[in-house]
DNA sequence: AGCAACTTCTTGAAGCTTCAATGAAATGCC
DNA sequence: GGCATTTCATTGAAGCTTCAAGAAGTTGCT
């Protein structure tokens, strides 16, 4: 007997429909901003929450992270946008093995000039076109598939990388 | 006066849990097809689009319309898995600019002997984790979303790329 | 203290994507 | 028919991501 569970009808129809979405939306902001600010979506949200962080700076493991990307594809890209005068390295005090990113002040000024434009493409693409019940729906369901994959915040998974 | 609307502070939140779920599933979805089947997700889902197309082949255009990508992208992805074996370009009788890809038989035992594990690696993150609303809740967003950024399947839009 | 095991971060190479430019063919217009 | 415009697909270079390896520092064990 077959044992294997494919794809109900309506899985791969919100299978294929998440695919487009995610696949153009993607496409879309990093023109947007490789536009507008001269670098991918990627690069921009990490000047993004350094932002909002206090002294704008974080070990770059904690950025990593909460970026959900790998500590090598930081390394690269801390070094390019160090290059444009946007972030800074600088050790830190408490463990000599870490650094600690620090945006800049032309990178906050770059990020406080950029953020509306893309806020509004955010909004355009998204919220301006989903109700508050799905605005809901779609971060709870996010949230699901997060801690699906990584642990609910803070779950240290050993077998994770 | 400030006329710039940001997020509220539930929009802010389903954009986090948003980017962070998007950012998980695509790193886990290539590595597991990277290892179980030596491609990405996007090359895999090109082989499997075809796989259920009659004929198992498709002009460049249309595939490329289909996946939501560059036909560039698509160019360079196919150059590759031709390489492999798994897909061969056949030029089109009716119209001698366009290139038909076809997936070989090798190919297409490649979609066989890989979707299983494919199809349990996406249970396990999405559909598993959902309940059948939020499944539905799930389409009903992405295509809002994909709409959004591309017109509803088939309006062609001139100022688009 | 001494030493293995682990963590932090970086690096270079290979692979993938984007962008702009190009060749070739089809289409529309007069 | 003749010519400009548009479409189809490809190419190479530059930029981004992944992967495996490695240097340096910390931690835990005895």
């Amino acid at each position: 007997m077959n044992t294997m569970r494919w794809l109900t009808e309506d899985e791969q129809a919100a299978w294929r429909a998440y695919l487009q979405a995610t696949t153009l939306l993607e496409d879309h902001l990093d023109r947007q901003l490789q536009r507008d600010a001269g670098m991918p979506h990627m690069y921009y949200a990490l000047l993004s929450t350094l932002s909002e962080t206090p002294g704008r700076r974080m070990r770059m493991t904690e950025l990593a992270e909460r970026s959900k990307i790998t500590r090598s594809r930081l390394s690269h890209a801390v070094t390019r946008l160090e290059g444009n005068g946007w972030l800074r390295r600088e050790s830190c005090p408490s463990d000599r093995r870490g650094q600690i990113v620090v945006l800049t002040e032309a990178g906050y000024d770059e990020v406080v000039r950029t953020a509306p434009g893309h806020v509004t493409a955010v909004r355009a693409a998204i919220f301006d076109r989903l109700s508050d019940e799905q605005t809901r729906q779609l971060a709870e369901i996010s949230r699901i598939i997060a801690d699906g994959l990584h642990g609910p915040e803070g779950a240290d998974v050993p077998w994770r990388r």
